[in-house]
DNA sequence: CGTACTTTTGAATCGCATCAAATCTGGTGG
DNA sequence: CCACCAGATTTGATGCGATTCAAAAGTACG
């Protein structure tokens, strides 16, 4: 297991802009820590001990499936995970490392006391929430359409502004994120381009609408 | 338009548990609001007026696309929609009903103020959000497998118990929650029972593993 | 300049959506 | 009680689109 150590919040507040909100008590309570490929770093049934943030790489939440192998619940890079925890007595799933990375851990005890003594700390809390909540239900909406150009539409439609978004990954992190391979989305964005639906700019990509709503 | 009138929050528990922890404040303020199929209820760049909590039928956050057609944002049974028009002067999004149904409305101004003013309600508000953010997130990771007979695994292993779960909607409602075709769901539940991975009892489904976890 | 990764194109295969239709089910009214 | 209807369930046939495997070309970085 990899080391804890004190956080250095100057360069938290760009991962997550809830960070900037935590209040001195939690502060000094958090800890970082480095995470390897494989490792696992809180398992199913163990008292819930921290809430996670995700400050680089990638954790899955993992259940071992009926069949021994495992189940991926969840995937986060980026964000909160296993913000249920606080809610109950032990984790319900793995915890693991998918790939190399850095964590952010809050004692849950202490993270309770802050949600309760401090309102702008839980209005921000809840209003994170809430945001994750319209971003994941968008996000799955997405993911029940079955053909990849309706799905990069929907993208456009939904995260960009005015037909129009700029891209801030790969396009294969992007494919993964569509829940389709990369060549499939390579190809069609060569095709939806071919057929002029679609206007690509380096990262910038734009749905040429035929009229300006009001 | 159909008439709003006030609630009866004896009912209300059963939906949402949420409902049971609302104030006598806040209580007084909701109103209930039959909606019919095809009608929009509150237009993109409205005033945001009311939090908003569905209780029977469907509603629809949709944007019109570029190309003229409605996009689906979100799509929202049994439970709150629009929970960020708390953060937000006006709706992102026009909500419209997809059939015919029934909700409860929330003045928004009323409901801040039971969030400020009563912590247990607060808490409870967040930790509402929190379980429906590790749903949507089991949900997105189960929308990303690539094959049927994934999903209902992964399904089972999640929703359920051991490796069992009991269907609480129809199989064919139960295929638009996985994204597939009802025809595709049967056949794969078909060729599951064939194959020995699954055992099918009315309701209710079972993995029958090989091994008993500790 | 070499290594690792992304981007791009090609070809083969397979699973799912789709259209069609029969059967089954529960509920309604005559 | 039966006729009837709407919706769910089930099976069949067909075509398309995405996955997969393979490989080349481009790009970033030390």
């Amino acid at each position: 297991m990899m080391p804890a150590s004190p956080p250095d919040w100057k360069k938290l507040g760009k991962v997550n802009a809830l960070l900037q909100r935590v209040p001195d008590a939690l502060r000094g309570a958090a800890r970082t820590r480095k995470f390897e490929d494989g490792e696992i770093l809180y398992r199913r049934g163990d008292k819930a001990a921290d809430v996670i943030c995700v400050l680089a790489g990638e954790l899955l939440l993992t259940r071992a499936s009926r069949a021994g192998t495992a189940v991926i619940v969840q995937r986060v890079r980026d964000g909160f995970i296993a913000e249920a925890s606080l809610d109950s007595k032990s984790y319900h799933c793995d915890i693991a490392a998918g790939g190399d990375g850095e964590l952010l851990a809050f004692p849950i005890t202490a993270f309770l006391h802050a949600l309760q003594n401090d309102m702008a700390f839980h209005s921000a809390w809840s209003r994170q929430l809430a945001r994750e909540v319209r971003r994941l239900r968008a996000q799955c909406e997405r993911l029940s359409l079955n053909s990849v150009a309706e799905r990069i539409c929907h993208f456009i439609e939904v995260e960009g502004e005015g037909g129009e978004v700029m891209l801030g990954q790969s396009r294969k992190s992007w494919a993964a994120e569509l829940g389709i391979s990369h060549e499939a989305l390579y190809r069609a964005l060569r095709r939806m381009q071919d057929d002029g639906v679609l206007v690509v700019d380096g990262a910038r990509l734009r749905l040429p609408g035929n009229y300006i709503l009001p």
